[in-house]
This record gives C-alpha cells, sequence and structure tokens, in this order.
DNA sequence: TTGTAGGCGTTATCAC
DNA sequence: GTGATAACGCCTACAA
C-alpha cells in the first residue's frame, strides 16, 4: 500500500483530539467546538495538508457530491454552450460536474449511463440520443436518481422535468419575422425528423403556420452533400414575382447546407433568397453578410436545467414534472433584409 | 435511511454463498468459482438489480474510476473538440470523466482543482489559465495525481507530460503559405500574450521568422472593439507596390477581430487583404468566400493526451515527462489567393 | 464540549 | 472452492 492517505485519526492524533471532533470541525459547527479545539485541528490540517476521504464521506452519508450530463454531440456548438451554463450552476452547488457523450449513439448512451449509475451520480442531466426509452434509460428512471431532461424530450416519458427551446414559438418568431419581412414563399430546411423532439416539433411549427403563405415546401436532408438542395432551390425560384422565396433552417447543420447549396449554386444572399435559420451558431453573423437567426438562451437553458436537478436532489419527494420551455429570440440580420 | 441499497450481503444471502464468493465472482476469476456457484450468483444478482457500490469498493482498492479534465474556455470551439478526443479514450478505458470550467480564471481553476481533488480523481489533464503556478495547481503536484498539460505550458514546470499543438511549426507553415503566395508584408493579430503560453509561442514564432519580409507588424488586441484594428489596417495599406499585406490571426478569437475589421472598414478578401488564421474553426470555410487556417489536430490532441494519462495511472512509476507537439495542417482556402 | 464505538459496502487475508 | 473476518476512512448516536 502507498500509504499515501493521511487519515483523520492521524490529524487527530497529532492535534490531541479525537476522531470525532475533527469530523465535527470539517462539517462545520455540529455539537459546538471550542475555539480552541478548532484552532489547533486548523492548524494540524494544514500541515499535514488533510484531505478528507470523499468515498468514506459518501459511504456513510450516501451522497457522492457528483451530477452527470450526458449530452449527444459535443461537437454541435450548441451543445458546450448549455455545458458551460450547467458547469457553472453545479460547481457553484458545491458539486461536481461529471460528462458523457454519447455521439447520438443510444448504444453508447446506455452504456454511459450504466457507468455513471454505478458511480452513484445524485442526478443525471440528458440529452437523450432519441425518443425511444432504451432499457437503461429505464433503468435510471427505475431507480430514485433524479433526471431532467434537456433541450430533447423522450416519447411516453411525463413524469420528468424539461428544458429546453419553446420550439414552436421559437419557430413563430421565425415566421412573424419573415412574413414581416415581406416573404410569401417559404422553404423549410431541416435534419432527418427520426426520432429526435426538438426536430419534430419545429416541422410540426411550421406546418402548422397560419400565415397566409403563399407555398410552404419542406426538404428533408438525406446527407452532407448540398446536391439535393440545389436542385429544390431553383425550383423554388421558379414562376415568382420578384420576391425571393425565404429558407429557413431547423437548426445549425441545416443552416450549414444551406449556405453551402446557396453558394455552390451562386445565388446572393438576400437577393436571390431570404435565409434565416432556428439557433444561432457562432458563425451566423459573418457568413453571407449576416444569417439572420433565432438564438436560443443556451447557458441559461444549462443553468436552468441544473437548477431543476439541484433542486430535486435536495428535495427527492415533491413530484409534478416541470416543462421549462425557454423562449428563443429573433436576431435579424442582412439575409433577410428587403430593401 | 431509503435502505434502498442492496448489498452484496443480499445477494449472497438470496444465492446461499458468502459475500466473499459473490465478490470474487464480480471481479472475474479470483480464486476460481465453480461454475455451478456463478451460475447461481448471476441469477441473483439480474434478479435484484444489484449494482456494486463504487464508494465502498473504492474505499477498499484505492481506485476511484474517475479522470478530470480543467479547461479554459468552454466557449471557445477548440476546447469542446479536445474534450471530444479526450472523452472517447477516458471512456473506452473504462473511466468516467468529470470536467471543470475555470473561465480562464486562476481563482476558479484552483477551486475546482480542489474540489476534484477530494473527489478523489486518479488524474487530471488541465489547460491551465495561466503559465503562473498556483498554490492549488502546487499541491497538485505534491499529490500523487498524475497530471498532463494540455495546449498550454505551466512556467517553470518541466517534470510534467505536455499535450499540445505544435506552435513554432504552425506559425511556420502559414507563412511559409503566404510568402509562397507572394505576400511580403505581414500584420500579425494576438490576443494579448499575457501569461498564456501557446499564444507566447506563437508570437514568438512570427517575430523569429526567417523568411525575407519587407514587413512585420505586429497587433495586439486591447478589447473586442475592432476599432483599434481598423487603424492598423489602413497603415498596413499605405505605400505599397499593389502586393496586398497578409494578415494573419494568432488564434480564432483574433480572426474573429480581423473579420470584423475587415468587413467595417469596407475591404476586401483577399483583394485588399490575404487573411489566415492558427486554429481552424468550424466558421472558417464560409466566413468571406473562406479563410485559411492551419487546422489543429484536436481530437487527436485529446486523445493523446488522455491516453498519456492514462498510462501515467497505469504506471505511476516511469518518470522522464513527455512532451508531444502535434503537427498543424494547412488549410489553403481563397482568403490568400493571388490571382 | 469531547470521546468511544459501531457501521456504511467491499475487498482481501486467512483458514477450512 | 468457499467462508469468516478484519480493514478501508469517515460519520454519528450515545456516553462522559
Amino acid at each position: 500500500m502507498k500509504s499515501k492517505g493521511i487519515t483523520i485519526a492521524d490529524v487527530a492524533l497529532k492535534a490531541e483530539v479525537s476522531p470525532a471532533s475533527v469530523s465535527r470541525y470539517l462539517n462545520g459547527v455540529e455539537g459546538n467546538l471550542a475555539p480552541q479545539t478548532a484552532e489547533r485541528i486548523a492548524r494540524v490540517i494544514e500541515e499535514l495538508d488533510y484531505r478528507p476521504n470523499a468515498w468514506a464521506r459518501s459511504l456513510k452519508t450516501r451522497k457522492s457530491g457528483l451530477v452527470a450530463a450526458v449530452v449527444a454531440d459535443l461537437t454541435n456548438a450548441y451543445v458546450p454552450a448549455v455545458l458551460d451554463g450547467m458547469e457553472t450552476q453545479i460547481n457553484q452547488a458545491g458539486y461536481s460536474l461529471m460528462i458523457g457523450n454519447t455521439q447520438n449513439d443510444s448504444h453508447l448512451e446506455s452504456l454511459l449511463i450504466e457507468r455513471l449509475l454505478n458511480q452513484r451520480v445524485e442526478g443525471i442531466l440528458i440529452q437523450p440520443s432519441s425518443m425511444r426509452v432504451t432499457p437503461a434509460l429505464t433503468a435510471v428512471l427505475n431507480r430514485q436518481v433524479p433526471v431532467v431532461l434537456v433541450d430533447r424530450l423522450l416519447s411516453g416519458v411525463s413524469e420528468l422535468d424539461r428544458v429546453g427551446l419553446d420550439n414552436y414559438g421559437a419557430v413563430d418568431t421565425a415566421l412573424d419575422h419573415l412574413f414581416a419581412q415581406g416573404y410569401r414563399d417559404l422553404l423549410y430546411v431541416t435534419e432527418a425528423v427520426e426520432d429526435v423532439s426538438s426536430r419534430w416539433e419545429r416541422k410540426k411549427a411550421v406546418e402548422q403556420s397560419t400565415l397566409p403563405w403563399r407555398d410552404v415546401r419542406i426538404f428533408i436532408r438525406e446527407s452532407a452533400d448540398p446536391a439535393g438542395l440545389i436542385g429544390t432551390l431553383h425550383r423554388a425560384r421558379e414562376n415568382r414575382d420578384g420576391i425571393p422565396a425565404a429558407v429557413l433552417c431547423g437548426n445549425s447543420v441545416a443552416a450549414l447546407l444551406a449556405v453551402q447549396a446557396i453558394t455552390q449554386a451562386g445565388y446572393r444572399v438576400p437577393g436571390d433568397f431570404g435565409l434565416m435559420t432556428i439557433d444561432d451558431p457562432p458563425w451566423a453573423p459573418f457568413v453571407l453578410g449576416g444569417i439572420s437567426a433565432v438564438e436560443q438562451p443556451t447557458i441559461e437553458l444549462g443553468r436552468q436545467a441544473a437548477q431543476r436537478l439541484l433542486q430535486r436532489i435536495a428535495n427527492p419527494e415533491s413530484h409534478a414534472p416541470v416543462h421549462s420551455r425557454l423562449p428563443g429570440v429573433l436576431k435579424a440580420r442582412h439575409s433577410t433584409q428587403r430593401s
């Protein structure tokens, strides 16, 4: 054994007090300590550079001080932004944050959740890889660890807290803006809706728009190749009266595709097409002279999710799941200007 | 007490074996188990949905299965990319990853490291907030937990592993490209060098360039306001013979500033200025028709750092620190084309 | 105010 | 092969 471990007993010995007193000192006022004793203990702790052993402590208190965030894709700028908000909040509360990146793979997701559960995290923030409830997910739900859903929903699961963008509202904001700018023809570009709730909701919101559009088309991204979209763009320009069509993208991935397609096809923005996107990636202000967007309150979103989780941890009994749908904010830029 | 804990004893009882045998089963072949017994244990574990308690285990084995990454700024796209590589590697090795975001604040950094140490992480990946060695940092070094420096160095600390971009090489790559394209006047834009080693190294590399430049200027970013840089750009265009000056940016933050300044001033790229940056942010291909860059092998960088740390953990004795300096790769785009 | 002792869930060292 | 049993480091009644 390394025997590198300085224990509470060592401190007690050197300070000439009982282990119990040291423990009391560590946990703040319990049965009050004599200031003198406290002083002595403090000094010895300093001298020995003693650190309480979190494991032993956890074993006794059943609290690990660990919280986990399981996200779908670290490379999507939206995710680290949300994590940022979470991290701040979690640490302020004295907890530490563990993270797992599922890469949108539900198998990996299961594995990671499994591991985190074994580490006895006190709560989990999950951006599910899909709406489908996997066995591992069920396992979490059956256990007593609190879960907060972030960004995406789980189908058929209504008993969980959820924090995410108000997708319907965000799309409406975008559509209102486009309509107000005078656009009358709409092309909505989205990633495959698959089982991702946020994509589904946004598409739905477009379909449900009550504005008197002349034409609404939906393009579903099949691959990273912009060729397909280019064709659709061509068609969207036929038979028009000089008012360009507006292209609305469901998220930053779709937006990227649109930018590529428009650029490759040689179209100008906003001359040939209006362009707008849900989610405001960091590059939006600088591409094509500035792309209009509906920004997600990412940090705030992470903050709230973490806050909710911490509350659940502190008070495991209170039921009644809360669904927070944060509003997106309009960022009107050059790409939707009509002059 | 919740008494929600199913223990090894419960399993032993129900399977009619001793706790010791269950433990043996859990840890793979030890003193061989009778296949029959193993079978029985397995079934009971399944039935009870038993999970070993990581704390109790850690307490005994002195291994937490935890590794931490302490990064300087989650909102810089470079960071999550590196984290991505780390996460994959860490999890493949059966460890879990904890993260701390210091926001380039050494005080927060200390706090986080302190906490992680208390959680008994087995190793730490650090992107230091500055070159200065804080007390908390010293504490880590004095403890036996292995540390790998990522991206940035610590001044006066040579006994640590380090994985990062080959800053000198990367700058040379950029300069060679610019020179080859025919540029002869150079303007280097960097964030305040402060105590950040990577910024310092890159600036140094520019200053040491042996290419026969006609003129080399260095602009240090004081604020997010591009006004200052605009002035410098104007001056850089005076008295020229038709060959535009090349603007090289030290990182993506500097690049952003340059893009803003150039755009606001109404200059064209590459007509009025060549533009290039170290670090290839996701938006580089789409801004100003495509900005040339020297890409950092981010995921690979994270992967290697994690790998190194895992090795140190597995074999704490072997000394001799390793410094990995990964090469950047040239991404020539529109912004440095001369026709 | 302070000390003593038992236990948290596992692993590991012994015997059997 | 398998089963007692003593740690691991800390917390927490219960005593003193």
